[in-house]
DNA sequence: TGCCCTCAACCTGTATGACATGTTTTCTTG
DNA sequence: CAAGAAAACATGTCATACAGGTTGAGGGCA
């Protein structure tokens, strides 16, 4: 009753607390809760699966570090809101112990932001559109300061995943951003003048009004070209 | 001395736990550690961060369910080689909790392995592109059992992302492969016909020839082809 | 000497009880 | 009936105990 060996692909590691997990996920799937909704107190679960309290809160401790729940003291967890939480871990995770690199993130990131941008400017609303716009213009305004020119060009990618309106690309995405943190100022720092740093800003402002404008051949060409100048900036910097 | 709360994006929902995790990764990082290296003991551990064991013992297995690190009985946690975990449990979680539809999923995976398809003309080794056409084959031989047939055409998928040569990518068509499973049989029951069943897997054995050819432009149509034909298929049994 | 076996030391896995603190519900009181 | 206090319930943390897995040191045997 507590657990299932067979159907699901998910490794099983043996103890009681991977049951644990498998149970209250399940839990969720077959009560079909959904974001918000309420799951069994701690106390509770340690009835129904009988086992101590030490294993369902490590159980319920590892779900709220992948961000499937929500906890907090007092009360109940609930069932989280999509999150990025344990992919852009796994991604930071992979970098920093050199299993990925981050040309290899780099390509990744091209690959699907010349989707995302395409299914921008296909799909925008004009709020989504007024946002991107915004993030292009704050990076002009403030090219003196690379840190804040870095926050809106993430936010810039960022608005654009979403604008795409499927989430599992805006999931991805945001889950690079910690990498991207780490090497945009790199980056930026190769490039020597101020009209190569001006001018990879107004590859921005081409992005944004490609997908103004609904044209996605004309928006993926202008992320074509960012990409690849932002890799050459990276490869420049030595950075492998 | 035990957690930074300006420099990283991870948000630190407070408490002693959510301090230890940081901890634990800002370990790793800073000792420059790799897949296989040990970690300190729990008791270990519990000194360092001044907290009960209680604690540590939750943050390790958090970091366990997010398979940055490995744990087994009686030895200590080490650092684990780069692995789905977590990002699977996210994207299953988004599909049963209706944050995702099967078809966000499939565009995803569309738009990356159409990369990945080019990627591994131009990259496979020898013995790659010998497993990816043996899955085809497998695929072929055992055309009248569907659920063997699906676990060739995801195996057959994997070994493309994995000829890459971008482990990155790897990840997430992998990560991808639980809802596949879901889902499969679903469209295979749509191709009325055995022609159809036949034709679709006739479908990965062009892409296996382009692969083995060498030839990008060619595997990727030949991967667009079947991604469409097999969107085509959920949509018309239904799926969202 | 060299190999194998045993055992001690160390480690994680699980259970139990206790108490602090935060949240919700209930009931009392004005 | 409303406001506030208290009880009931929830999670957060700690201490302790013991079972069972892993490893290496040391000793016995060939």
């Amino acid at each position: 009753m507590v657990a299932n060996r067979s159907m699901m692909p998910e490794e099983t590691n043996p103890g009681l607390v991977s049951a644990a997990i498998q149970a209250i996920t399940q839990y969720i799937r077959v009560e079909g809760l959904g974001p918000g909704d309420l799951l069994p107190s701690e106390a509770d679960m340690t009835r129904r699966l009988s086992v101590s309290r030490t294993v369902v809160r490590e159980a319920f401790r590892s779900l709220s570090a992948m961000r499937l729940i929500d906890m907090s003291a007092g009360r109940r967890a609930s069932v989280a809101k999509l999150d990025i939480g344990a992919m852009s871990m796994v991604i930071e995770h992979g970098v920093t112990t050199e299993q990925i690199s981050v040309h290899q993130v780099y390509d990744v990131r091209r690959t699907i932001e010349m989707r995302t941008v395409a299914l921008a400017a296909l799909r925008r609303s004009d709020a989504e559109a007024a946002e991107i716009q915004e993030y292009a213009r704050l990076m002009r305004e403030n090219y003196r300061a690379p840190e804040i020119v870095m926050e809106h060009d993430i936010a810039f990618h960022e608005a654009i995943a979403r604008a795409s309106h499927n989430p599992v690309f805006s999931l991805i995405i945001t889950a690079f951003s910690g990498v991207t943190r780490r090497t945009w100022v790199i980056g930026w720092r190769t490039r020597a003048s101020v009209e190569d740093q001006i001018k990879m800003i107004e590859g921005h402002a081409d992005i944004a009004r490609a997908i103004i404008a609904g044209n996605p051949q004309l928006a993926a060409e202008h992320m074509a070209a960012h990409f690849d100048k932002s890799v050459k900036a990276l490869t420049d910097a030595g950075i492998a």
